[in-house]
DNA sequence: ATATCCACCTGGCGGC
DNA sequence: TGCCGCCAGGTGGATA
C-alpha cells in the first residue's frame, strides 16, 4: 500500500469525482476484507456525498448518518472508471454514483478494509492515532517526548501510530537517511536536536512525495491509472547492497521488526 | 504500559 | 516447466 503519501494522492484524485454526487448504491463482490464490510455500508442507497476527507491512511466518505472509511491496506487501489467497466480479479467493491460512474476498490491482497462510522462516533480504529505528520501537532517536543520513554529502534518508533501516523516502511528508511540518523539508533538516545531534523525531513519527503503522485512499486497507481513518481526518487528504500547516494559505501539491509531496512552506516550515526 | 511475534492474503521472484 | 521458500507500501491482536 500506500502510504501516506499515496492515500493523499488518491483522495485527491477522486475527491472531485465524488463532490457534488450521489451514491446510488455500493456492490459488494467480496464481503469480508480485513474484516466484514459492515451493512450500514452495503445497504446504503441515494446518499448524496457531503465530504471526502483523510485521517491517516484511511479516507472518510461523508454521507447523512455517517462516513464510509476505506483503507488500501498493503495493495489496495482506487480509481474512477464508467459504470459498464467489468470487474476483473480483486476489485471487491465499488461506490456506484449517479453520473454513470463508480468509484472502484481493487486489493489483491485483501488486507484493505471498508468500515462505518456514524455520525457523532469515533470509529474504535481512528480514536488512539498520533498526529497527522504535515500539521504543527507533529513538532520536536513531541516527538522527542515519545522517543524518550522508548528504548527501541528508532524506525520503529517512527512507524508507530501513535506517535505520528503515515509514516511507512518506505518513507521511514528515507527519512532517516536524509536526517543522518541510523534506523536501529534507540529512541530514548536522539537529541531535541535530532528529533528536529528527523521532523522536518518527515514533513519534507511525503510532501514532496504527494506532489510527484507518490511511489509506485507494483500495484500503486492514481485514480486516473497514472503512476506515482517518486519512485525515482528513493535513495535507500530497495537498494540494499548497492551503493550510497552521497559516499558511494554499500548500504546495508538488515531487518527490524520483520520489516526491511536499508541505511548507510557512514552516512547515518 | 512496552516489546515481540503472528496473522490475514495473493502473487512475483529466484533457486533447484 | 514446476515446486518451494521468501519477500512485498499495513497493522490489529495475542502473548509475556
Amino acid at each position: 500500500m500506500p502510504e501516506l503519501p499515496e492515500v493523499e494522492v488518491s483522495r485527491l484524485g477522486i475527491t472531485p469525482h465524488l463532490s457534488n454526487r450521489t451514491i446510488r448504491r455500493i456492490d459488494v463482490r467480496q464481503p469480508i476484507l480485513r474484516w466484514p464490510v459492515p451493512s450500514e455500508v452495503i445497504q446504503l442507497t441515494n446518499a448524496p456525498v457531503l465530504s471526502v476527507s483523510r485521517r491517516a491512511k484511511y479516507l472518510l466518505i461523508e454521507v447523512p448518518g455517517g462516513s464510509i472509511i476505506l483503507h488500501l491496506g498493503m495493495s489496495g487501489n482506487l480509481k474512477i472508471l464508467s459504470a459498464d467497466t467489468t470487474p476483473g480479479k480483486h476489485d471487491h467493491v465499488d461506490i456506484v454514483l449517479d453520473n454513470h460512474t463508480l468509484l472502484r476498490l481493487n486489493d489483491t491482497r485483501r488486507f484493505g478494509a471498508v468500515l462505518w462510522q456514524a455520525s457523532g462516533t469515533a470509529h474504535p480504529l481512528l480514536t488512539t492515532l498520533g498526529p497527522e505528520p504535515l500539521t504543527p501537532e507533529f513538532h520536536a517536543a513531541q516527538l522527542h517526548q515519545h522517543c524518550q520513554k522508548r528504548s527501541s529502534a528508532i524506525k520503529l518508533v517512527l512507524m508507530d501510530n501513535h506517535v505520528v501516523v503515515g509514516v511507512g516502511n518506505i518513507y521511514a528508511n528515507e527519512s532517516l537517511f536524509k536526517a543522518g540518523i541510523l534506523p536501529t539508533k534507540p529512541a530514548n538516545q536522539l537529541t531535541l536536536a535530532q528529533c528536529a531534523v528527523l521532523v522536518e525531513v518527515v514533513k519534507q519527503i511525503l510532501a514532496q512525495a504527494i506532489t510527484q503522485g507518490g511511489t509506485t512499486l507494483k500495484d500503486f497507481s492514481q485514480a486516473d491509472g497514472k503512476p506515482g513518481y517518486f519512485k525515482q526518487e528513493l535513495l535507500v528504500y530497495g537498494r540494499g547492497g548497492q551503493a550510497c547516494v552521497s559516499c558511494h559505501s554499500m548500504l546495508e539491509e538488515i531487518r527490524l521488526g520483520q520489516r526491511s531496512t536499508v541505511f548507510c552506516r557512514h552516512c547515518q550515526a
